[in-house]
DNA sequence: GGTATTATTGCAATTGAGTTGCAATAAGTC
DNA sequence: GACTTATTGCAACTCAATTGCAATAATACC
């Protein structure tokens, strides 16, 4: 088990069964709510989505969760206890793989060459995965 | 003039008035719909937002206009007719602005670390802007 | 130039992700 | 166990974006 229950807690938070149901079909994976909702309805577990959208958001709040926006203009979500890393994802068929990438040095000409404090980036790709290829 | 006319015709498009007026209210700034038809409303040219949205579609279609997602989901266009360039958004206002960055070594990195075909990525910065900071 | 053909427009209605208000419920506390 | 207050679920709402369709206007053809 990982320190959500204290995460939770220490801020005043509870820790609660939905919370719980959520956190459980949290993935390194990239979901949606729609997808989370999916899982959690075939176990039977009745949570609105509601609730998804708030534990989640909180759940990025806590650093428990890292939110991404794709093309398509939905959010998908998380685990953050990761490496930092991008996405490649299908144009096909929205299939999402997770790539490893140093770009230190593209940052921090980033940095160089603007007048902003930057603080935070986002890089995808976007291609064919093997199968629509 | 540009030789967005041409585009059109060859395509079977015509070129009518929305469509001018459109186009003329493009910009090298990323801009949303709501902003572009404000733009118009100020210049007294009445077009439906429908149409903007149609008309853009179109215009992305043809590569006349760049489409770009940024964090609160909403679409922006800018014209496509530029060096490829990357944004800086500023976290509390919104600004948007320009840099110019080589990131080559960075996607032939991923072209080698990556079972897709990779064909276009997405690179965007967040950070504070001058007035901001 | 005038007319026929068909792309285009504008309106109204719809979709779908995400948010908000509020009463009912359930954690954690004493 | 009773109390306090965070949390949940429902319904209603927001807002960007899309769709169907009748009215309109741009090109092609005479």
């Amino acid at each position: 088990m990982i320190l959500i229950k204290e995460k939770l807690s220490s801020q005043g938070y509870r820790m609660t069964k939905p919370r719980q149901a959520i956190f459980a079909n949290l993935d390194h994976e990239p979901q949606s709510v729609a997808e989370i909702s999916d899982r959690l309805k075939k176990q039977k577990i009745k949570i609105d989505k509601v609730t998804i959208y708030r534990t989640l958001t909180q759940f990025v709040k806590l650093g428990i969760v890292e939110e991404t926006q794709f093309k398509d203009k939905i959010s998908v979500y998380e685990l953050a206890d990761q490496e930092h890393h991008h996405h490649v994802i299908c144009d096909n068929c929205g299939k999402i793989e997770d790539i490893c990438l140093d770009e230190k040095i593209l940052v921090a000409a980033a940095k160089k060459n603007s007048s902003f404090k930057i603080k935070s980036h986002h890089l995808e790709f976007f291609g064919l995965c093997k199968k629509c290829c």
